[in-house]
DNA sequence: CGCTAGCCAGTTGTTGAACGACCTGGCAAC
DNA sequence: GTTGCCAGGTCGTTCAACAACTGGCTAGCG
């Protein structure tokens, strides 16, 4: 199942030691957070990955204490998991968390499609539509994977509260965990492109109707094709 | 407007070793986190009292690692401000915040009322009810204010998804933070004790319009006095 | 042969001290 | 009155060390 301890640092020794070039010398907890959170991003990390702190730290270039602190954090996030004298791994998805995670999502989304609208946050679903395309059009999945979240970051900040783009934040840094524990990302980005920008037209249209009927569609297959990855 | 530094030290050695104290040599991060939340919530820590890391870690009896763990925790969950080189303090809700709070409320509470409902969860909103008159019996408003916490808690709790019930305690623990800069707990809890009951009757009856129809009632006067005492 | 108890190596949790970096307030010079 | 500088205090980070805990291995027992 899980290969050997050794096996995982040795694999690690790769992604983290260049991640730790990038930190260049003075430390700080959160960009080691942010460093780790990318190489999850990018599948460097997969999950269930462990991380043990020693070796970690050295990897990074920072001290044990700081990494810990960067730990905290990520583990908050749900980014890590986090067991008591066990250390930490890279947080493994299961189906009930993909099903709990697109349950909040569709709370926040339609929340903030049926308020009023923050046109600030109009534009910038516009601009992730426009990036998405660019992306696809590159043959960049993974810069068209980081387009959707942006696009479906900015419908949540429709409704201009910090609060909720907070935990969409959250949602959406768990997904990236899914997606990397499903592999290619293009067949669950692609086929919504297109889905995105006539989303951003009805919005802008101020068809609402249209547009949470559209929604509910798309949360729902995105749903099911990676619960489906993920049996 | 605030005191000088070396008075916020002296007025919290006070409670502060008292919950040293009770942390009883063994530190623990998340303990201490546990500790400084509850000293929050008691009132003992007023909303922009600041906490020096070193006469902090003291107090409590940990070091200051330790403490530096639990800030970060607390910080997340918007209980401390922590400003870079500046250190941490008690965070202060501005009025855009308590609006924001209950923005997100309404978002979750009537989400919550609205899909499945969880029987368990139905049931510790019936306990929280009967909580809440004992302790409005007892003359414990602090007490109705906690019973007032997890039956709206609760109610998020019947949508049964676990990150949703994460982001109600944040929420409700920013609001504890307001009620503790507001005062006297009384006349923000006791109003709505037959509220409660009145809604828990609601919900178990299944008569969604009339639970929402009074919950929205209650957040949007609940929400008023609250702004009122932050003006 | 199977099983339990206990030891052992490895890792985490916490501590304390140290040093550089940074903010703040006050003083002096212009 | 403003500007610039300086010193004191606090934070950010690192390092080394030890206690506490975990998981696996071994030896002894039935």
């Amino acid at each position: 199942m899980t290969a050997r301890p050794r096996d995982d640092v040795d694999r690690l020794q790769g992604p983290l030691s260049r991640a730790g070039r990038a930190l260049a010398g003075g430390g700080g907890a959160d960009r080691v957070a942010e460093a780790l959170r990318d190489l999850v991003a990018d599948g460097a990390l997969v999950p269930g990955t462990r991380l043990p702190e020693d070796a970690t730290s050295t990897s990074l270039g920072v001290s044990r204490n700081t990494l810990r602190e960067a730990f905290r954090l990520l583990a908050r996030e749900g980014l890590l998991q986090h067991e008591l004298h066990r250390g930490v791994s890279v947080r493994t998805l299961s189906a009930a968390d993909v099903a709990d995670v697109y349950r909040f999502r569709r709370v926040l989304e339609f929340a903030a499609i049926d308020g009023p609208h923050d046109p600030a946050a109009l534009q910038r679903v516009r601009t992730a539509v426009e990036e998405g395309r660019a992306a696809a059009a590159a043959g960049d999945w993974h810069g068209v994977a980081g387009a959707n979240s942006r696009f479906h970051s900015a419908v949540v900040a429709l409704a201009g509260s910090p609060r909720m783009d907070e935990s969409m934040r959250h949602l959406l840094a768990e997904l990236r965990l899914a997606f990397a524990a499903a592999g290619d990302p293009r067949p669950f980005h692609e086929p919504y492109l297109e889905d995105n920008a006539r989303l951003a037209e009805h919005l802008e249209a101020g068809e609402r109707g249209r547009a949470g009927r559209l929604l509910a569609a798309y949360l729902d297959r995105a749903e099911a094709q990676l619960l489906a990855a993920h049996g």
